[in-house]
DNA sequence: GTACTTAGTACGCTTTAGCATACTAATGAA
DNA sequence: TTCATTAGTATGCTAAAGCGTACTAAGTAC
């Protein structure tokens, strides 16, 4: 029988992902720029009104490190910087498509799941 | 241009799938379980050492509230408890793999980046 | 010189996740 | 009668994630 598999293949590629995409804005902000391409800081405020202005510069700051976007900063005052998604970054979209597919699909079998539970009413 | 994305189709399908998967511990369980079939609480302890048994027990209950494990109780003394996936966890098996791949693909395209910035020494 | 703009930073707070340790129930074996 | 066994529960702690609000720099337009 298999003993500590903290360290075995599956385990630490499937967390490797979840550090990359895990976080509470993260797939929202890959889902743009994957779908929309290059945004402004300021685009992406505006497109996800929820997010405070600091949790927004310490995601993508977290994306950037992790070679998923890219920063381009242009010497311009007011200041302009924009996003885009790295050739590294795009090999996410596979994994997110997956990931989204199950997730309606999980959410169908729940629905019916609970109709089956309460079947009139 | 699209506005306010929070509830885009991509976005809340990932979010679902996180919500079902994430957590420190719930892909290292699923892993066993997938793999190695029908396991008992304690076999699930020793195979993870570093886990509190309150952490075991409750990712458990949330694997088994999501119905991707099913919990089947032995009346005996002392406890018997055993645990093992579901048919719908089953669906997962797709998307870890898909996402194990990923990660690792990730980690090895870090590990030639490092290479490069530090060509020699 | 005052106001407006953008892309941030700084600070302190709350909430959630995870951890450590001790305890419990019910039975059979010694 | 005491001990060992299994699958938990209870309690309180620390650490991390996320939030709210206020502030900044540096230039342009008025």
């Amino acid at each position: 029988m298999a003993e500590d598999i903290n360290n075995s293949y599956l385990t630490n590629g499937v967390i490797a992902t979840l550090q990359v995409i895990g976080g509470k804005w993260k797939p929202i902000i890959l889902y743009i720029l994957l779908t929309e391409g290059t945004k402004r800081f300021g685009e992406l405020r505006r497109m996800i009104p929820a997010i405070t202005q600091g949790m927004l510069t310490s995601q993508l700051r977290e994306l950037e490190r992790d070679g998923m976007v890219v920063r381009r900063v242009y010497q311009e005052i007011p200041p302009k910087v924009e996003y885009f998604i790295s050739e590294h970054g795009q090999t996410l979209s596979t994994v997110l498509n997956d990931m989204c597919g199950w997730g309606f699909y999980h959410i169908e079998q729940k629905k019916n799941k609970e109709k089956q539970d309460q079947p009139s009413h």
